[in-house]
DNA sequence: ATATATTGTGGGTAATAGTGGGTTAATATC
DNA sequence: GATATTAACCCACTATTACCCACAATATAT
């Protein structure tokens, strides 16, 4: 488990059970450097996704979002819907972390939810909401990434 | 072992066991650089093969990732699609990987597979799907090379 | 040619991971 | 203030994984 702290690749199939929890695949949670202690803040992503940050990283984007000036419109709305539905968590005993009604709402997810590490962060899909995407991503020209191809040599 | 560090050419034949290992010839091993402290990164090839990366040369392609901001889709789909399917794995005390369950479907891998050394990554094929696409090789014009003659010199 | 090291394969066991549920503490509601 | 509801904490069971040892086959060295 060599790789960068506070890295996420992979993707883990979990269920939420009855109290609305969900399991953080260990080697997410062996990823997590220490100053976390265990927290992660949960969010809604920009797709119909949860996502969940270690609390430090979370922290460096409050930073970000701190410098961005309140004169601005678009930043007041930009900073107000990127918080407004950030919550702390902190990771229970077994590894788990409970999800509201509102964020599982807003991702749909019912019984079996998909994790994806993100690199930066962790994403939370309802399986067949996050297949139905797959298939436009594919249908997709891959043109698309063309100009990443310049940047990325996989 | 005069061979740079990393660099992977030549094919191997080996079994998938009844717990999914797979052996990694020991030419391989030996040329993986210390920092790599043993940790593989397996994912889906763009064809239907496993690809496997040295941990060192994995990171690096993380890195580029890391810089791709999330307020682009197309950068989230291109950071999903890339690093969902990976995951690292550790060679263990004899030399082998454990595949699992959703990469072994990918590539049809049953119980012999192929190792390939493709310079900077390695390939695990089902032998008899890449006997396919191999046919499909030859009947390519070979026009089709004309392209890369321009670049590499054989 | 024989001894020694290395390589590829198989399998057992202990540790960890994932899931469910019960009990107590905290918060909200009437 | 009593009760209902929610969240935090703890324990328990099962499946999976990681780790270890064993051994045959091959390669290397003496």
């Amino acid at each position: 488990m060599t790789l960068n702290k506070n890295t996420f690749i992979g993707e883990y199939s979990y269920t939420l059970d009855a109290k609305s929890r969900i399991n953080i695949p260990s080697k997410f949670r062996n990823s997590l450097s220490k100053d976390n202690k265990g927290s992660l803040v949960i969010t809604r992503g920009m797709d119909k996704c949860v996502w969940v940050y270690p609390l430090a990283i979370w922290k460096s984007i409050e930073d970000e979002l701190r410098k961005l000036s309140s004169l601005s419109s678009v930043n007041r709305s930009f900073i107000r819907n990127t918080v407004r539905h950030a919550s702390i968590s902190k990771l229970d005993k077994q590894g788990r972390i409970a999800l509201n009604q509102n964020i599982i709402k807003f991702s749909n997810i019912k019984k079996n939810a998909l994790i994806i590490g993100m690199v930066n962060k962790i994403e939370i899909w309802d399986p067949s909401y996050l297949s139905k995407i797959d298939n436009n991503f594919n249908k997709i020209d891959s043109n698309q990434f063309d100009e990443l191809s310049d940047k990325i040599i996989l």
